[in-house]
DNA sequence: ATTACTAATATACGAGTAC
DNA sequence: TGTACTCGTATATTAGTAA
């Protein structure tokens, strides 16, 4: 019975934004509604409510200590947090785009597979405009980047739908156009970043698809470090 | 007669960064309430009104044009914008700095005469906690530091006030702590920022103190190409 | 078509209070 | 101390109009 009775609006966005630089986004952060309402200039029963109300849309989970409450916000939360980033990169930095870097591995192999499936290929034919390569090209994220990934939840994706054949499910996922440069600045244009819908935050696995082989069309062989644009469509 | 209701909540903030998002920063964007309260998920009643708490709060300029309104966020309403901006780059990037780059030119030499006077270089000495050497280090932004240097007005700079003799008044300034380092790695680390506090928007020209001459300790001509990390506090 | 007024209604707020 | 009720009041919202 999800109780989401849907009241986050930008007042609570912005007490959203206060306990996220208390440190509510990694870790928890510790806060006490009066210390909360008197950044917010409001009363603390105003504070406790938004909490509530952020509680209730699921953008924040809490723990009450007693002596106040610790609190996480949950990938909803961040998500919102994120869009609202993006709108403040595109109002200064002219667009939201996502450069990530980081060096090309053997990954599992397991792409290879899950692209060549029809249920998924005649998505990509539809809705990428070219059947992919029968495989992904595995690049393991930096540091920043990992972090830098998060900002691609706010761009919005091209969606793949999920199917099922007589045996088992496969679930939806979603594709971000992109580009491709290897360090001696020859770059492929046509590349999507695809990943499962429901992807657990903070991977720093990126899988990449594209009409061709990439390794063939950049030379790329493991360890080969690579940058990737994310780009707004 | 500055009638300045201040009734300016985030709902009116989250309002203002839609018509900045439609160019009100640059140029000017043409809107319509009734388009806006779509976007807004309101009616065109609220969205009117919101609009005229920002103009009242001077955070935009309105002219209506019978079939809409052309709005310009003034700089009130983007150093507002550019705060929150600031808080996201804080929660997603971990810092807020900004980072400036330019080539040194001789400037007015005007910097040299005001430094050295008294009722500024007593306040350096307090403030800053040294006496900056009897002149400035000027430094012409390329295009995307211009856009960068806006950022600045997000960061609290250290205040310098302003102050009169016999002759005339000498207005208040602002100074932010930064780094500068040239392309050969070399880097001094106590400069500062200072510009007049009503600073005409879009200068290209920065202006730089420190304890010494940064001709002299960084081997600094007229050209070479230089960054500035300009800090919080 | 606009924007923005007035008036009825819905929502938010904070004082008091309970736990 | 905490958080979060209730409840009277202040504020915000929107429908209906006017300009």
């Amino acid at each position: 019975m999800s109780q989401t009775t849907e009241r986050v609006g930008h007042d609570e966005l912005a007490t959203l934004k206060l306990v996220a630089l208390d440190g509510a986004l990694e870790g928890r952060a510790t806060v006490t509604c009066a210390a909360l309402a008197d950044r917010l200039d409001a009363s603390n029963q105003t504070a406790s409510r938004r909490l509530q109300r952020l509680e209730d849309a699921e953008f924040i989970e809490r723990n009450m200590t007693g002596d106040g409450q610790r609190i996480a916000v949950t990938e909803v939360g961040e998500r919102a947090l994120q869009r609202e980033y993006a709108d403040y990169r595109r109002l200064f930095e002219g667009d939201a785009d996502v450069d990530l870097s980081g060096v090309v591995t053997s990954g599992m192999g397991e792409g290879r597979h899950y692209i060549s499936l029809s249920g998924y290929m005649e998505q990509f034919r539809d809705r990428l405009g070219y059947e992919p390569f029968a495989g992904t090209l595995n690049v393991e994220l930096d540091d920043e980047s990992v972090r830098a990934r998060a900002r691609m939840d706010a761009l919005d994706p091209v969606g793949i739908d999920g199917w099922e054949d007589d045996d088992r499910t496969y679930g939806p996922a979603f594709c971000w156009p992109a580009t491709i440069e290897t360090v001696d600045g020859t770059r492929y244009e046509d590349v999507h970043v695809i990943a499962p819908e429901r992807t657990h935050h903070g991977t720093d696995q990126l899988e990449l698809i594209a009409p061709d082989r990439l390794r063939d069309e950049l030379g790329l062989n493991d360890d080969d470090h690579v940058t990737i644009h994310v780009s707004e469509q």
